[in-house]
DNA sequence: ATAGCTGCAAATCGTTTGCGCCATG
DNA sequence: CATGGCGCAAACGATTTGCAGCTAT
């Protein structure tokens, strides 16, 4: 039987090694700030957050590990309807509610879609690996603020 | 018995009455050029089209009509995995199918993806109003370039 | 008439790059 | 000690803005 541990538990230098990532202070001070980030913060926004423990800290730093950890499969990216990338921690299954009014997003559990077809057989050879959803409509907020 | 007439086909000046726009030529113009540009075009792609009609036109004039016909649901906004904006027509349902090695990114017909989960009761009182679904995997060139 | 649109040029924003120094393996 | 990562500052590309003159309704 083999241990089963989430990525947010297993320590550092683990998931490190697993993608092939030199640890790095950096790294791993980053790596924490976005754990305790739950939402889809931008560059600037993780920047701000480490600098309060690494204030020397640069912001080109902060986007090589962003684009490195991405590439890796440590972070995923996210949705588009901003002016700038915004990553997640690749944890659980979920898509994405997107208000096309204020533009923020909610995560949307994969069960409360419901069923979602099976990825196979697409047109093209393409070899599908996974979906990303996002459904596109009006938030609560954004609903009263109309009506008023 | 109602006439039915896609986006495509109906006058511009009609389209324009519709979604509250006044007709310019610059607009008309922007919008005859994209449909002749079936992919995901940016706005400087657009731009050097427009231009070879209105070689006056500025880039800034696109931008504005482009965030113009977006915000009134002319033209719909696709996918990331670009730096840049990338916009289509808003006309049949369809998806899309992106590239994770190459970021290509190929139309999906919606009935390709085989049954849909309904939008209805989402988490939080959100109104959905469409899918923007991607299905992210490897296009059959880059299984091939792989595989070499 | 008048509100809205245009072109221009400058400004801004997010992101990337080159490089000399430093830390990790 | 040999790679690879870091911080800095400059460069860059994409997009936005302010404004003065023109156009559609």
């Amino acid at each position: 039987m083999q241990t089963f541990q989430t990525e947010e538990t297993r320590p550092f230098r683990e998931l490190c090694a697993d993608h092939g990532l030199t640890v790095t202070h950096q790294r791993q001070v980053l790596y924490e700030v976005m754990q305790t980030m739950p939402g889809h913060p931008s560059p600037e926004e993780v920047y701000a957050r480490v600098k309060r423990r690494i204030p020397a800290i640069s912001l080109a730093t902060v986007y090589k590990n962003i684009h490195l950890f991405v590439e890796r499969g440590v972070l995923k990216e996210v949705s588009m309807h901003h002016g700038s990338l915004r990553v997640e921690l690749n944890s659980h299954l979920h898509h994405h509610m997107v208000c096309s009014h204020c533009k923020a997003i909610t995560d949307l559990d994969e069960k409360d879609l419901g069923e979602l077809p099976a990825l196979q057989s697409l047109p093209g050879g393409f070899q599908a690996e996974r979906y990303a959803i996002d459904v596109i409509g009006i938030c609560a907020a954004c609903q009263k603020a109309k009506r008023s």
